[in-house]
DNA sequence: TCAATTCGATACGAACCGTCTCGATACTAA
DNA sequence: TTAGTATCGAGACGGTTCGTATCGAATTGA
């Protein structure tokens, strides 16, 4: 690679984490309807166009913020059975605190911006997914899936309760929810 | 009532009826992003103060041509078992086509706005949630729900799924997807 | 030294926001 | 008929954010 090889000023690492947890910070403070390029830049002491050179738009800003942080923390538990597995999954994934605003934020951008759902889906969504299909393929092989069961259905299922009541918020999403979902799937899936 | 006995210049119906078909084109051809209450003022032949007067925001607006328009279509099928019941609310649901664009720019709005969201909330989704709701109480009685299963739980696994494709738009919603969640769904109760 | 590139900063036109004002209109009450 | 009241369409207004363009300074490779 002769990516960083080229002439010129390199590009500052430590502004491109400045933008980042800017992003992160006015979001969570003020929330994402709130949220501006003027606002990001200001609070992390850079020029907008500074943004705009690396980031098609703010909604990618936040993305990148938080795939950053979060590391991609897809663990794929294998505990020999769906139940436990499922289980694990779920609780795992509701422990992860605080995420509401950045996720909701994200998702109302989706949902206006089709360029920006591409992202999303391919990014964050289908990390997820691809996680949740694993745990269920190897359900299957171990024949805990009857023939008839859709598989992708299944994960719809979960994901679905999963955002249902991250967005509508009217229901909690601890890990007693996480066991009861984990129950209702299982038997589900015979 | 003395309500249409005020003295001074009645609310025009006329114009009422044209700013909800207004936002509703509107939307549907440029998309929720691109709408705008001037725009929709201009469509009306109406003037802004107009639409300023009778709604807080132009969520609202659309909120209100919606429910104008589906009349609240929600039937509570009663056939004499769970499974050709929800078979029918959700195959019945999923026979509206064209809505998506409107319900996707809703739920973004209510996203975004923590005030439009309860009116979302309780004059649209918690309308739907109650039809189901009371279908599952019949099915309980029936003893088609064990008693460890949360009725709740199963709502939001229907409307989780609902919502979910709805929004992602990764997997068809038909009347095959609707027959193959009521399944599952029955066979999670038990 | 010189060309290339990024940096922070700021100016710019465009769009839309929500408020306000205007004269015209349509209704009630006296 | 007249006075009072509320709505109507239209548009001006200041404010905010957008995305682009431009500036001189800074930092690199050749």
């Amino acid at each position: 690679m002769t990516g960083d090889r080229r002439p010129g000023r390199p590009r500052s690492e430590a502004t491109r984490r400045a933008i980042l947890a800017a992003a992160i910070d006015e979001l969570t403070e003020r929330g994402y309807a709130q949220l501006s390029v003027e606002g990001i830049a200001a609070r992390a002491g850079a020029g907008k166009q500074t943004i705009y050179r690396w980031w098609p738009s703010k909604a990618d800003v936040v993305l990148d913020a938080m795939l950053d942080e979060a590391a991609s923390l897809i663990a794929v538990p294998d505990e020999g059975s769906l139940a436990a597995d499922l289980a694990g999954f779920l609780v795992d994934t509701f422990r992860q605190r605080g995420q509401r605003p950045v996720l909701v934020g994200l998702m109302a951008e989706a949902l206006l911006d089709p360029v920006f759902a591409v992202q999303f889906r391919d990014r964050f969504l289908f990390g997820r997914r691809d996680a949740l299909r694993t745990v269920l393929a190897r359900a299957a092989d171990r024949g805990e899936i009857a023939a008839d069961v859709d598989p992708e259905m299944l994960l719809d299922i979960v994901f679905g309760v999963l955002w249902y009541r991250l967005l509508l918020d009217h229901a909690p999403l601890d890990e007693e929810a996480g066991r009861q979902l984990a129950t209702l799937v299982v038997r589900a899936a015979r």
